[in-house]
DNA sequence: TTGCGATGTATCGGCCCGATACATCGCTCG
DNA sequence: CGAGCGATGTATCGGGCCGATACATCGCAA
């Protein structure tokens, strides 16, 4: 999950860590947490060693964009970075739909086709609607059951998981009524795969992300 | 957070690892995904080093209380691992008021003091205050510079937590008010203002749990 | 009787987190 | 003037927790 939200973020501008976990932490507000360093150096380091991003030295030409600092190291995507990000991003799995994958998934929907979009946004529901409809079941048949505290927890999750079905759906019909958010991106990024079919009503999972080595350093 | 919720659940009543991971997955039904087995038997192994739990083989005495199977190992907690419990769930670390932490206490809710309660609530009260003022500033500072996806999002999640604030809220009034457990209904009922306790808002933290060591096999 | 789904215990690799350490820069305050 | 402090910045380590996987047994139905 990692791996795509940096391959992302410097998709868009080269940054060094911190710049990083600023970014992330801004785009990914809810749903997910700021970013350890614990895990955002050694990803780097996995991402350096699998050639998805390079390294550029303190000493080389770039300008400091931000507020000057001192012996920063900036990381670029490189080619395979860029596919990888692309695969990633419309990989099919179940991790896709959690809090955290969904996240960060939809933080780039402005760079994702519609397809793609309307079957993340549908996988989603799918899964919030499941747990709703346990918690439901539960609440009907075993609530007499549970403590006054548990009782609470439950609604309040039902609620949530209520509202939160509602929103996607909203998202759902936006997407298919082509109400497309307009991609006020940023850095607009060369939109070089056209090939996207037309209306598919978010169809079957498309290439299963294959999991890459990234091994040992 | 799992060792809390694991010595919560077998002082109620001995289990074994199976009936401990369904019981984990209703109670804590949403706030927290079901647990792992590569997780739960992990810790049972800590817990039993530790010295909180025993273990009882399947040809004991106890008769089979569910659907009869095979040679289950039924966890049954110490001395020592009450008196853990009990420090565990009046500890005051930050993990207490992420969404895991906060879900397990809450759980366990009934058995916790009116005190500690209080201080838990107005604790996940304050983290989520402070996600949803984070989200605010940035919706009004940079609300222009992000795309319309991430806009979106982050309005999701700022509604989320507006709403949480809001559940906290109540819960509070009641515990103050003396209404101590949640009434069921979804309507709050009056209560009639009576045993006028000291209502302490909920006060500085308790000991802080010093983490044991549940060392190594 | 074969096979399937629920029950049940267990391990392994790996992601990710919190704590911690270290170093530099720019600022304010005594 | 320099001492301290907070922000910037890179990095490691131990450990919690997860998903995948492997077994084994039981009850039931095709």
């Amino acid at each position: 999950m990692l791996e795509l939200a940096i391959l992302g973020l410097l998709q868009e501008a080269p940054m060094h860590g911190y710049e990083l976990r600023k970014e992330l932490a801004a785009k990914l507000g809810t749903l997910r947490a700021a970013i350890s360093y614990g895990t955002l150096y050694p990803t780097l380091k996995r991402l350096l060693l699998a050639g998805f991003i390079t390294e550029q030295g303190p000493g080389s030409d770039i300008p400091p964009p931000m507020t000057s600092k001192r012996g920063r190291i900036v990381y670029k995507i490189t080619a395979d970075g860029k596919e990888r990000f692309a695969a990633l991003l419309a990989a099919a799995g179940p991790e896709t739909y959690d809090d955290a994958g969904f996240g960060v998934h939809f933080t780039f929907f402005s760079r994702t086709d519609r397809a793609t979009r309307l079957r993340i946004l549908e996988g989603r529901r799918r899964r919030i609607e499941e747990r709703r409809e346990g918690l439901r079941e539960m609440l009907a048949r075993a609530g007499d059951r549970l403590d006054a505290y548990t009782l609470e927890l439950q609604r309040h999750g039902l609620d949530s998981a209520d509202r939160e079905v509602r929103w996607l759906e909203e998202l759902i019909t936006r997407e298919r009524s082509g109400t497309t958010p307009a991609v006020t991106a940023t850095a607009p990024v060369e939109d070089t795969e056209k090939k996207t079919s037309p209306a598919g009503p978010a169809a079957e999972a498309p290439p299963v992300k294959p999991a890459p080595h990234l091994d040992r350093p």
